[in-house]
DNA sequence: CCATTGTTGACGCGATTACTCGACTTTTCG
DNA sequence: CGAAAAGTCGAGTAATCGCGTCAACAATGG
């Protein structure tokens, strides 16, 4: 029933990003510092991030990663579904009903479907702006290393 | 994202119980067949029902497991959380909000939060005896070898 | 006729394997 | 120097194996 962490982590590090928009980018390291991401892993998450067009990666001194679009812009289901791949609590809810050998998801496959979409109106009900305004201590320029 | 096979598994167990309940124990091996799951895999899965009540095994000849209760009487949710162990789509959702030493969750928390409650009240509001009668080979006694 | 015993069928459970994935390290490149 | 990419390590889990245990029944022998 357990997501990865990839979602989790990920999302910290577009609300760190959008709590920094117009402030020039911030490195991977700043990020994984102030979030409590461990470093590489979140490397990797940015990388598919930066695929999928949510963030923007500058190389060089002072180079470092911000995001592509405006945090109001970018719903969370966008972000889970990047990160994770799929939302579906299981696996075959992908694939076509018909193409599965096993009549016996039918009984199944309306309860997971359910769950699927409430998860997914859930998502798509917050935008990374929402998320950001909800931190208590990090309404706005909050900065001290 | 995306949980388990155990709690798809287990279900699948549990709804063909359900469908043969009344005509004596049905064997694992036999369940295991008709729902296309790992013989032994299954035989674990067993194991945690029978410890979580919801299945009676009878050892020998002629042996096999049963439903402990009325399919009807039977939650979904039970059965998950029996299976899987928790509901949570991220791990410190079950931990305590004040032992956790980041205060970045506080943002995440609330849309965690709703998507659990969602998954929570959907699951309850099945019963194995509403699974089964979705399935629509098995509405009544059809059992040829 | 009954008790013992052996055989068989099925569960019980610990150990093991194979594989996915989170997490870290090293290397390469700009 | 810092970021991107490739490679490595280890934990967790799906799945398997093997042996032990228990129950029913048949055979046997007193």
């Amino acid at each position: 029933m357990r997501g990865s962490t990839r979602g989790d982590y990920g999302l910290r590090a577009l609300i760190e990003l959008a709590g920094h928009r117009g402030r020039g980018p911030l490195q991977c390291s700043e990020i994984a510092l102030r979030r409590h991401v461990p470093e590489q892993y979140l490397d990797q998450l940015l990388t598919t991030l930066r695929k999928a067009g949510f963030v923007r990666s500058l190389r060089g001194p002072g180079g470092g990663h911000e995001l592509a679009h405006d945090p109001a812009d970018i719903p969370v289901l966008d972000a889970i579904v990047a990160l994770e791949g799929s939302i579906s609590p299981v696996a075959w809810l992908d694939e076509p009903p018909d193409r599965t050998d096993h009549p016996h998801q039918c009984g199944q496959r309306e309860i997971w479907e359910r769950i699927r979409d409430a998860t997914s109106d859930i998502l798509a009900s917050y935008t990374i702006a929402d998320l950001l305004a909800k931190e208590p201590t990090a309404v706005a320029g909050q900065y001290r290393i």
